[in-house]
DNA sequence: GAGGTAATTATTCAAGTGTACAATAAGCAA
DNA sequence: TTGCTTATTGTACACTTGAATAATTACCTC
């Protein structure tokens, strides 16, 4: 007798595969994410896959795209003056869901594959260019805000700078957050981007 | 007919086949480093592996030993007196051989299983407080030298900072080095450094 | 040179891989 | 209810995987 199952409206389908390929690879790790592994998961059997996805391959991708897109919905949508977007950038990329090791599994797979899969490379570009465009527009604003000019070679050196500080604290962070005591890291961020800025954040720590 | 073959000392054929390995990894992915792929480009047969390795998963912890080995010990055994020491940290950490994509692919290829292998887990853990405990030391060193107090506070706050940083712009370098002008970063990683630290470093770009 | 040791090859095996495809049943429309 | 569409299942296939093992041959010692 065949089991039983539940038709499931086509954007649900896909989200459960999509979040189950990313359950996946976090905790198996990229060569861990089989089909019949994900599928399992998800509830469903392996060759529903390709009613879905053309092959494994584009499901892969599209669940890099929904990853990236959740560590960066957050802070590309700040609202407010340019100071406490600021302070909210720094808070958001370094308390959960964004800073932790699942989210770091998850991006390192990923990131791994970028430089030898086109398809992902391409991915991957897209996503963090807008990134460091939002956080130098971001810097650009607080400048003005304080008096200081927007001069673009200056806010680009300390949008590199900042993204380079923010990622490498996020980094530690879901490496070993056991390792920091509550509210350092963003402590230690926001006195750093200030010494990088030479502005003081009001309001901060 | 066999084909003929080298009997080779066991440290050179070890080493080759962990550099075979990081090879494998880093253009495939981990799930692209199989045993037949390492040993045709080591110049061997599959079986052999067995003959070195008790399992593969124990050539792969070897090799992710010689990766985080080649990317910290220059860094770690830096000479002169500490303001040169901490400039030849920046320029090491940012250049090649250190920084290039192939080391992002290898580093981040093992990072991702890092949460879930806890025999790689421990092989990275103490890596990576070697290298920051080295990096805290450093930062003593040169506070000292500019008539600071070397407070474990300050510098453990400074390390951590400085830390992030560096590996931040590591990242941002080994993953779009075409995005930056020769020694782009290592101004910025400079100037940067200045700004944490709230002092300068003489003879520096 | 001869003989022994063990590094290396070649073959095999069971388990797991992504994908193809026919069979089935869930849910909708009438 | 009846019939239709298609989401879903279950099975099969060709291939790859890590590992085990027997057969061979390179190299060292004498």
């Amino acid at each position: 007798m065949r089991r039983t199952f539940h038709r499931a409206p086509e954007a649900e389908r896909r989200q459960e595969l999509i979040a189950a390929t990313l359950d996946c690879i976090s905790e198996l790790g990229l060569k861990g994410a089989t089909v019949r592994e994900i599928t399992a998961r998800a509830g469903v059997t392996a060759g529903l896959v390709r009613h879905y996805f053309e092959t494994k391959d584009q499901l892969i991708a599209a669940a890099y795209r929904s990853l990236i897109a959740s560590l960066t919905e957050k802070a590309e949508n700040l609202t407010g003056d340019p100071e406490s977007r600021l302070r909210d950038f720094i808070v958001i990329n370094l308390t959960e869901p964004v800073a932790n090791s699942r989210s770091l599994s998850l991006w390192a797979a990923f990131i791994s594959q970028v430089g030898s899969d086109p398809v992902l490379a391409a991915v991957h570009r897209e996503g963090y260019l807008a990134f460091r465009d939002s956080l130098e527009g971001l810097i650009a604003d607080f400048r003005v805000l304080r008096g200081l000019t927007a001069d673009p070679g200056i806010c680009r050196a300390q949008a590199i700078a900042i993204n380079g500080l923010m990622d490498g604290l996020w980094l530690e962070g879901c490496l070993a957050g056991d390792l920091f005591a509550d509210g350092e890291l963003i402590r230690i961020a926001t006195g750093s981007v200030e010494a990088l800025l030479g502005l003081s954040l009001q309001g901060a720590g």
